[in-house]
DNA sequence: CAGAACCAATAATGTAGATTAAGAAAAAGG
DNA sequence: CCTTTTTCTTAATCTACATTATTGGTTCTG
C-alpha cells in the first residue's frame, strides 16, 4: 500500500479498527487530484459535493466581506479535512472560498460515498461523528477568543495553537485568520520585540 | 408516554428511525431535572458529565475573560442540546459556565451512558454526528459574521437568526453575545429608529 | 410593598485597531 | 537573471466601539 493511503487509514485507526477489506473498501471510494497553488477548489455559489483530506501541501477558506476583505476561516495543512462543511452536509450552494496556499495533493471523498459508507460499514459513523466533535471544539474556541481576547493575545494564542503554519504562512495570512490588518500586525509584533 | 419524552423523541426521529424498545431503551437513560435561575449547571474547572436537553426554559453558556466581561457563547431554549462540548467529548475541566436565564427543566445524559448507548444502538451514533454536524456550521457561521461585519450587521442578524429570543431576552445579552457593550448596542438600537 | 438589585438610555471622553500612503524587501515567474 | 508582483514596515490620521458616569425605570425578593 502507498505512504499517501496510509496517512488517511492512520487517522482512521485512531478511532476505529477496520479489517483489511474495510480498509481496501474506503479507499476504493477516493479519488487523488492535485491542486496547484492559487487554483480555486471551491467558490461561493457552488455546491460541495466532496470534502477534501490533504496529502501535502495545505488548503484554506476564506469569506470575502462587503468591503471586500478576505477572511480566513481554516487552514488545512497534511492530515487535516477540508471542505465547505454547510454546503457539504446540505448540498447548498458553498459560501466559502476554498484554495491551496500551495501546490497541493489531496483525497477527496464525496458526499455520496461518505451516505453509502455509513449504511455499508456504520464504525465509520463513528470516525466522522469524532471528528466533527472536535472540529466544533476548535470553532467553539475561536469564538470565545475572538469575543475575549486582544488582537495581542490572538496573535501568541495562534502561535501557540499553530507552531508550524506560523513557519509557512506569509504574515497577511496569519492577520487574515486573527481578524486584524496586516499593518497592525506588523506594528504588534514590532512592539513585542521591543519587550524582551 | 408523556410530553416532556415526546419533545425529545421527535427531534431524534426527524433523523434516525426507532423501534418503541429502542425508544424506552433510550428514554431510561435519561434524568429529569429542574434549575432554578441563575443557579450554575456548570462553571470552568467542573468536569461535565452530562449534556442537557431543555425541555422547558432557557439555558445559556459564557467565558469570562480577563477584565471580568462575560461572553455569551450559546443560548439553549427549548428543544436544544446544551453542554460544555470540550469537556463532555474530552471528560476534561470544563472552560465554560453554563446557567439557566430562567427556571428550566432538562433532561440530562451523561457521556458513559452515551457510549453505551453508541455500542447498544449504533444508530445513535448517526443522530449525534447530524446534531453536531449542524452545531459546527452554526459555529462556523459565527466565525464568520464575527470577522467579517460591523456591529449593526451582527445585530440584526442575530434579529434574523434568533427571532424568539431576542423577544426574551435582557438587551445586555444580546450585547453579549454579539460582542459589544449594553451602552453600544442601545445607541445602534436609536440610530436604527431614527431611519424609518 | 419597600428596599435592593438589575436594566436601559444618554452623553462625554478615551483608545484599539483601521485606513491611507509610500517605500523597502522578498518572492515569483518567465 | 531581470521584471513583475506580492509582501512587509513605518507613520500619520481617523473611526468604530469602549469606558465612565449619571439618571430613571423595572423586576426581584424578603
Amino acid at each position: 500500500m502507498n505512504a499517501e493511503k496510509s496517512i488517511i487509514l492512520k487517522g482512521i485507526e485512531k478511532h476505529i479498527t477496520l479489517s483489511e477489506e474495510e480498509q481496501q473498501h474506503f479507499l476504493s471510494l477516493l479519488t487523488s487530484v492535485k491542486f496547484k497553488k492559487k487554483h480555486p477548489v471551491l467558490q461561493p455559489g457552488e455546491i460541495a459535493h466532496e470534502a477534501a483530506f490533504v496529502i501535502e501541501g495545505c488548503l484554506r477558506s476564506y469569506s470575502i466581506d462587503d468591503n471586500g476583505f478576505e477572511h480566513i476561516i481554516q487552514f488545512a495543512p497534511e492530515g487535516w479535512w477540508m471542505t465547505d462543511m454547510y454546503s457539504f452536509i446540505s448540498q447548498r450552494p458553498a459560501q466559502l472560498y476554498i484554495e491551496p496556499i500551495v501546490d497541493t495533493e489531496a483525497f477527496l471523498f464525496s458526499r455520496k460515498n461518505q451516505m453509502k459508507l455509513f449504511d455499508d460499514i456504520p464504525k465509520f459513523e463513528r470516525y466522522f461523528r469524532i471528528i466533527t466533535e472536535n472540529s466544533l471544539v476548535a470553532y467553539r474556541q475561536r469564538v470565545v477568543d475572538n469575543l475575549g481576547l486582544n488582537a495581542q493575545q490572538r496573535y501568541e494564542q495562534f502561535c501557540v495553537t499553530y507552531p508550524t503554519l506560523i513557519q509557512i504562512l506569509p504574515q497577511k495570512q496569519v492577520a487574515s485568520y486573527i481578524g486584524v490588518t496586516p499593518e497592525f500586525l506588523s506594528k504588534m509584533k514590532k512592539g513585542m520585540m521591543r519587550k524582551r
